[in-house]
DNA sequence: CCAACTGTAACTATATTGGTTACAGACGAA
DNA sequence: TTCGTCTGTAACCAATATAGTTACAGTTGG
């Protein structure tokens, strides 16, 4: 149905950022875990510090982190920071009005997609990047190697 | 975030059927309603016949009408005919295998959209074609003819 | 046989997403 | 103050999906 990753990229991109714990990452760093180019990941980051989510610095050791605890992020959040709102769309153009169904369809339409939407929310706002990070430490095998490199945290595992 | 209007058409198209009762309707009057080309709406009632929610005759004095009650058809089953499951989509391209959160990110992910597609069904599940048109009465103004023409109803009003 | 339908192919227009290059501006460090 | 390293952002291209349109083969009832 939804032709868009936006959301996947964004929750991927802030659990980094959580797994990263205090340590701001490279939009370059990001981009290597998310395989694709930095440039993507800088809009999306963008459109997350809009809403607040992220805190980007310019300059030299710039870089990105999360703007709050991650367990005060939740995917309702992120949902509403980067893809546009509502599940299913109404009709491109307006039905006939000269119907009697095609004038008022619109109306009962909408008191379905707004349960529909409503449900989706519900989900999303129960969900916090710290329950991400949580279900994601016990397939995370202890080949994994999170050492410090210097003052930076090492992200990427040595393994490959 | 959607941008396909599918649903909400499908939806239309066979509100409009139930409210013409046992008569078939042809491509172009849905067409006339739902305000877009006969063609669309055929390719459109290809797939409902597929799914076995529509019957359609082909030759002169054909159509197509509801392959069952109204009470018998759920929302559910319009959104399994004609959109491509899932409300999220994953990465367009898969994570680095060399990050730990990239390597497991889609597991975790897969639980929440998951979770995300069943409350959204749960909600289509619960809502019949026999809802919507009970929902359309209300809305429907007294100066909407609905009457035999021949043997066909006119679904269309008059008014305009 | 004929007129009126559906089914379907082929083409176009439009919109959205995502990938890429390029560059201006910010900023820490020497 | 200069330099290298970042972000922010514009501009452009490719890929994909939707939907609108024309055209036509095939079906069917009269």
């Amino acid at each position: 149905m939804s032709t868009s990753s936006r959301f996947a990229v964004a929750v991927h991109v802030l659990t980094l950022m959580a797994w990263a714990d205090e340590e701001s990452l490279k939009s370059e760093q990001v981009a290597e875990s998310v395989n694709t180019n930095p440039v993507v990941i800088r809009r999306m980051l963008c459109e997350l510090a809009e809403s607040k989510l992220v805190v980007s610095q310019t300059g030299a050791f710039g870089g990105s982190r999360l703007a709050r605890d991650p367990e005060k992020i939740t995917l309702l959040d992120i949902y509403r920071a980067v893809e546009s709102p509502g599940v299913f769309s109404l009709h491109r153009h307006p039905p006939s009005r000269r119907c009697p169904v095609g004038v008022n369809i619109g109306t009962v339409l909408n008191n379905v997609l707004g349960e529909v939407d409503s449900a989706v929310e519900r989900v999303l706002s129960n969900i916090t990047i710290r329950d991400m990070v949580a279900q994601l430490r016990p397939c995370a095998n202890t080949d994994v190697v999170k050492k410090k490199n210097g003052t930076r945290a090492q992200v990427l595992a040595v393994r490959n």
